[in-house]
DNA sequence: GGTAATATTTGAACATGTTCAAGAGGGGCA
DNA sequence: TGCCCCTCTTGAACATGTTCAAATATTACC
């Protein structure tokens, strides 16, 4: 599909279409945070990029794809963000901290058109359904941030091989509630994940206490079993 | 809106358009289940019911307020079923995995067109977001179908509280899963339901026993301090 | 039964996401 | 320079959800 020999030719300039996406991009994520998502048509969209109506979709293939795209921005600032910052700070309820805080930063002034990226979670065949093929990368992506936000803590074996999942299932809730929460500068949602980390920390302490601990493994060995079976194992 | 004078004296003959709003109805759930909700289009709709194109939008605001009715039918007859086989099935574990198993039963053949529901959950304005305000009363008596059915049962002041919430919420999060779950008879889901009860079920023996209660207690208590400061306290 | 009010039905028109055949532009190469 | 190929752009056309003013059927009431 692409043509590798072309490439080394020409390096430095930029594909010419490049700009154009860019361009599109940009108005079209402009137009959503003013008016967002359903109110900005395509046509919109187009005109603030000064192209023709079907431009848009020499690059995007559908108009929530113009969201996903964001997304894989988030992503990657995302990424760096926790890159940056998890080198040197200790303890696990920190690095939780930092790293779900910093998302919601980073979708801070966003919160209008997020529900897009949740338009096709119930639609298995879907290629932006959350849950779908399509999203399989970016699950990896951010599960992996979650298992460095581990690394170097007391967490047994069995634990460490779900929660990073577990972590990404609840911050996407987070972002669910994030999108629903009217509170000012969404107070409640950093409340509501200081809450749960809070909460969570307290729990992994006492599951690693003597008194409980002979209780607590096999439960935790019966939840990896549950989650492998439910077919949760087949991404890694 | 409506006169309720004329109700009194012209009861039992059904309103003519009453008919008609079954005729469609039952129609387009037909198409859905054949065809998917996306392949259906209103005017396939209109005409399998032999309807004008635009017949539909008396009854029903929008293609997936279609979807909507279905799911007030799915509910009601949920709520039969819980009600004839609650009484008189004893222990906690075997009444929740009755109610559970009971709705994915009713959802069964329909899973095709159940992601429709999902498709305004990330907007909160919509009519028909699942946490938005059209769904408030679903959710009420969606919870107080849990709620019943921990009757009897020994679980503390606190846990009563937000027990039926949270096994709403872990139920919508079946019916996504049951939805993706292409095994055989969705086989998966109903292993994941019990995994899942049974995992409760020891956890909260495990919670009431006299060794760990005085450690749990508070946790409970802060579990719900938490969900009421997130706003889960205002629906009652 | 007749009539006015109300409920229902119609189908064209509209808005918008998406597709597509046709064309413009531009760079490599003889 | 002229030609070819590939990338990019265009805008009309299409499909489909939705609206609405007008027409028709039904009902309530005398």
């Amino acid at each position: 599909m692409f043509k590798r020999g072309t490439e080394k030719v020409k390096d430095a300039a930029k594909p010419a279409g490049e700009r154009t996406r860019e361009l599109i991009f940009e108005r079209a994520l402009e137009l959503f945070r003013v008016r967002g998502f359903e109110e900005t048509t395509m046509r919109d969209i187009a005109r603030a990029a000064k192209v023709a109506t079907g431009a848009t979709y020499y690059y995007f293939p559908s108009k929530e794809a113009i969201v996903s795209a964001y997304y894989d921005r988030v992503q990657s600032l995302h990424a760096a963000r926790v890159q940056e910052e998890l080198s040197g700070k200790e303890g696990l309820r920190a690095r939780l901290g930092m790293v779900m805080h910093t998302k919601l930063e980073i979708l801070q002034n966003d919160r209008m058109f997020l529900g897009a990226l949740f338009r096709y979670t119930g639609e298995p065949g879907h290629q932006l359904s959350v849950f779908g093929k399509g999203a399989e990368a970016q699950r990896k992506q951010s599960t992996e941030l979650f298992r460095q936000a581990l690394d170097g803590s007391e967490v047994s074996e069995e634990l460490k091989q779900f929660l990073p999942w577990v972590l990404w299932l609840a911050h996407l809730g987070i972002i669910l509630f994030f999108i629903h929460d009217e509170s000012e500068s969404q107070a409640k949602t950093r409340k509501l994940v200081d809450g749960v980390l809070d909460l969570l920390t307290t729990l992994l302490e006492f599951t690693n206490s003597t008194l409980v601990r002979p209780f607590v493994k096999p439960l935790e060995r019966r939840l990896l079993g549950m989650l492998r079976e439910a077919g949760w194992a087949e991404e890694r």
